[in-house]
DNA sequence: TAAGATAATGAGTCGAGACTCATTTTCCAA
DNA sequence: TTGGAAAATGAGTCTCGACTCATTATCTTA
């Protein structure tokens, strides 16, 4: 691949990246492109659809928190993760919105990741035993989710966490 | 108002309903006027944008929420609620599509009916006494949320209602 | 029932945004 | 350097869907 190929390959994925949180999926693919600095033709080279440009940024946040959630660990890692995750939910629009563009793989990896969460703090009897994976994912993908559409303050996020930690407290 | 226009307004909010459930609110107005048996031109007289169209049927659906919210009641009704909410997430859209439709009033009135079923809980020795409505409601925003997008089946969502129950008991 | 008001019709307008491609520019290997 | 391959450009095409409006149909009241 060519220098300035790669160069505005990545160019394109943290203009996208940006666009996308802010104005949510459907903004246009020519702002991406003007962000980038870069012709709208540019962008259709690398990314032949706009679901392909989704689906790349989308991988890139997985992974992104895969590996967040994989330098976490101890008795409240997933406490942390999971506050972590929900203000970056109410700041930015773009892991909520993809939720219909499939990685395949991407979101196992993350998966991975927070089931090791659970085992720890479970280890640590932060958390119940009989608490899976499963409803871990789902309970965080569901307060990601609320916490964009409410634009939850503050107080609020805290209260509504509260109850979900005590649902799964030992 | 004329008997047809009448008829023809019913129609087309059945219809709505229907389509935005299933395709979601994307869905065209074309193929709402198709259900409901009307040519474009009726939708557009009777709901001059598509916004004041969905803003109808939001309004309608909320009635209808707060309606059954209302007709519960006892130890367990917010759990029997919470249910319910989330059975109907999981099979139409509509009702989570439509955060961004804001229809003055229409929430305030389902809020109060979750108050209700909050306070009798509490009363009851049900639900925790320092659990307050806001974060009540953003748990039922965002559990709808996550089960549309994640398209619970049933163990799934057992498990994950027990989490959030078990975070509010007493 | 007939006139006039109200409503329905649906082909057509308009704008937006995804995507194309002939042309021009840039890179890099020899 | 330079020739040719790879990449960038951006005006243009195409589709889709919201919305309009002149015309036709339907209701209702006197």
């Amino acid at each position: 691949m060519r220098a300035d190929a790669q160069r505005n390959r990545e160019r394109i994925l943290d203009a996208a990246e940006e666009v996308f949180a802010h104005r949510g999926t459907s903004a246009s693919t020519e702002e991406v492109a003007r962000l980038a600095g870069v012709a709208i033709g540019t962008v259709f080279r690398h990314f032949p659809t706009k679901d392909d440009l989704l689906a790349a940024i989308l991988k890139r946040l997985l992974a992104r928190l895969a590996e967040e959630a994989a330098a976490l660990g101890g008795a409240d890692g997933l406490h942390v993760f999971f506050r972590r995750l929900v203000e970056q939910a109410a700041a930015k629009r773009t892991v909520v919105d993809l939720a219909g563009v499939s990685v395949p793989g991407a979101v196992g990896q993350l998966g991975e990741a927070v089931g090791e969460l659970l085992r720890q703090a479970q280890a640590a009897g932060t958390v119940r035993g009989d608490v899976g994976r499963p409803e871990v994912m789902a309970l965080l993908v569901s307060v990601c989710q609320g916490a964009l559409q409410g634009g939850w303050d503050m107080e609020l996020q805290e209260r509504t966490l509260a109850v979900i930690f005590a649902g799964l407290a030992a």
